[in-house]
DNA sequence: ATTTACCTACCTACTGATAGGTATTTATAT
DNA sequence: ATATAAATACCTATCAGTAGGTAGGTAAAT
């Protein structure tokens, strides 16, 4: 992994901790072994780092998605597939989601932080509605809206009581 | 309004653009018009600040919601007034509930700030409870958390997307 | 006499950022 | 093949600004 990598790898665990806030480049250099100043020639601005964590964020997550159709054709529920990368985020790295903790703070955020955050909901929702769309669903955009509200949400929850179980139970099929 | 009010007001209204780093004592400092440290004879540190300010926005948001059974008995349907409240903080605000960035960035707070959002949670999951009871709900603790999870969720992703429409779709009653 | 509600002055620690330097690797021109 | 140029990936040293917090003082009210 090269030194940026690394840079981005350690900012993304600090950002789903505590924000945009909740780093700097004197800490990231320290965690991968170069000085602060060395982290201004990978990126120039705190907000350049940002808006690539967030980018590289949103495109990772939608590949790991792929299609709807396929995943359909595949058998699988495209929504609980979605809602089962969400629990891994929340139970396996037990932090947030990054665009979920960086979109709460958006206000405070540099524009290119905050518009890379928008990309992450807008691409969200576009898949979201294609996947409840082959599941015959009547009002695809609203159950887009719907899916992605309810999963930022109850994992920013179950974050803060410390409890998954919160996330198992308002995302279970049954009653 | 005294001088230890304002400061809380001046506090909610960064932290609920920016979360918890997003307000200083001096800034909040001049906005009262004392001095930073004469912030730390109301309180002794930021941390009690960010506590006191977490509880007594409980409070005022439990008092303004009233009783699930006193709502019902006047004809409103309890969750529909729940969801207003978090409406109008959304567009008449223009700002994010506070303890749901507080929430997101859990993990990098003082103790007993978490332990204040904590509280928002569990009182409200309580209240939830109580009204989707009164409604005749088959799982009330079900229905709360994903009451609650998907009005949050929607308000940030609102805040984000900068158009409450989608709040308003995502907690439209009809199709 | 004590408490309240401020003040001035100051501290250490940390923030993002810049200027200018160095050693190594890569690319180009002769 | 060799010399030269340039890009890469760091470094030291330093800056102005801001952070939360403390010590000790003051004037007014209780």
């Amino acid at each position: 992994m090269s030194k940026k990598e690394a840079l981005l790898k350690a900012a993304e665990n600090k950002v789903r901790l505590g924000g945009y806030s909740n780093f700097s480049f004197r800490e990231l250099a320290n965690e991968v072994g170069i000085k602060s100043a060395s982290v201004h020639y990978h990126f120039p601005t705190k907000a350049d780092l940002g808006a690539e964590l967030a980018h590289q964020y949103t495109d990772a997550f939608l590949l790991s998605l792929g299609e709807p159709a396929e995943l359909k054709a595949q058998g699988k529920n495209p929504i609980d597939f979605y809602t089962s990368l969400f629990r891994g985020a929340l139970v396996t790295d037990k932090k947030m989601c990054l665009c979920g903790l960086l979109g709460a703070e958006s206000d405070s955020l540099p524009e290119k932080v905050r518009e890379e955050v928008k990309r992450f909901f807008t691409q969200n929702l576009t898949w979201l509605s294609a996947a409840h769309s082959v599941n015959g669903e009547q009002n695809p955009q609203k159950a887009a809206i719907q899916t992605v509200s309810m999963l930022e949400g109850a994992m920013m929850i179950s974050k803060t009581l410390d409890d998954h179980s919160y996330f198992d139970l308002a995302t279970r099929d049954s009653n």
